[in-house]
DNA sequence: ATCCAATTTAGATTTAGTCTCAATTAAATG
DNA sequence: CATTTAATTGAGACTAAATCTAAATTGGAT
């Protein structure tokens, strides 16, 4: 909920942990990402700095969105394209995804008996969970339908 | 009439529900698929058919792994790197994966619980589930550790 | 304020994936 | 089982995505 631009975060506190610099570009791509509410690739990602007339290179797009990914600002999404997607995790309210193979419809839901679950497994493995991402495919009502 | 002795299966009734032929490729891949037992790419697919001598293009490799996926016989899997993997999902032993964003490591799991909730959420959609994908990111046990 | 290793930039390069079109083939039809 | 035709494939050109390189810049330690 609180995404607070100059308080240590996850991502600052992570380049930290690891002796990287807190460059302007790795900055700006945490706050940038962190505001974004849909799915995004790295080349959106690359255009929309160019529109905000921020002067960072494409590489260093492509080279700090691992560095999000593993400090867990962002995770890889529901692709349904060749490219990769990602999503801000930041502030989310977190939902898990029904996906058809037919249509592709997406489905959103969510099961606090499953979190619990969740939580069981990470405490038996001794995990400590940061996001998780959890999909069901098939075939949605009128596709089921449809088939036959 | 079909000239095959092989059965019905996944793949063939998807192709004929959508009135595609059933070629020579496409069953030649299906079986290779339904035999591999690790991670995949469209790449290392295409070069274990290069080794086996069967003389299939590699777009045709990319033009047949959407029907794959579509048809629930192969799924995205954990991508580590940039591109995007695939796994199958014949006769596989069915678990989930904890994935630790610091080492990579990836824990298998496996939950009797979450899978019946699963069940639950699927009939309160009307969605038939063919497979799915629950994956938790965080830190395993060491790296927790090493955080310090 | 200085210094140095880490990082960035711009663009060249490499790699992944798509597209085109002539040739081939599955399978429907008589 | 010969004919027909629309779908599919193969080969390679082409486009797009991602990485690499070397010079310039910068964070942050001293």
């Amino acid at each position: 909920m609180k995404t607070q631009t100059d308080m240590p975060n996850r991502f600052t506190s992570f380049l930290e942990d690891r002796g990287l610099k807190l460059t302007y570009e790795r900055r700006y791509l945490f706050e940038k990402v962190s505001r974004l509410k849909g799915h995004f690739n790295a080349d959106s990602l690359y255009e929309s700095l160019q529109r905000d007339k921020a002067r960072i290179a494409r590489g260093t797009v492509y080279r700090t969105i691992p560095l999000l990914l593993e400090s867990g600002v962002i995770q890889k999404s529901v692709g349904e394209g060749k490219r990769e997607f990602f999503e801000s995790q930041t502030g989310k309210e977190h939902h898990d995804h029904l996906v058809c193979l037919k249509c592709h419809k997406v489905i959103e839901f969510h099961s606090d008996e499953i979190e619990k679950f969740q939580d069981q497994i990470c405490e038996k493995y001794d995990f400590e969970m940061v996001f998780h991402d959890h999909r069901m495919y098939g075939h949605c009502g009128s596709c089921k339908e449809k088939k036959k």
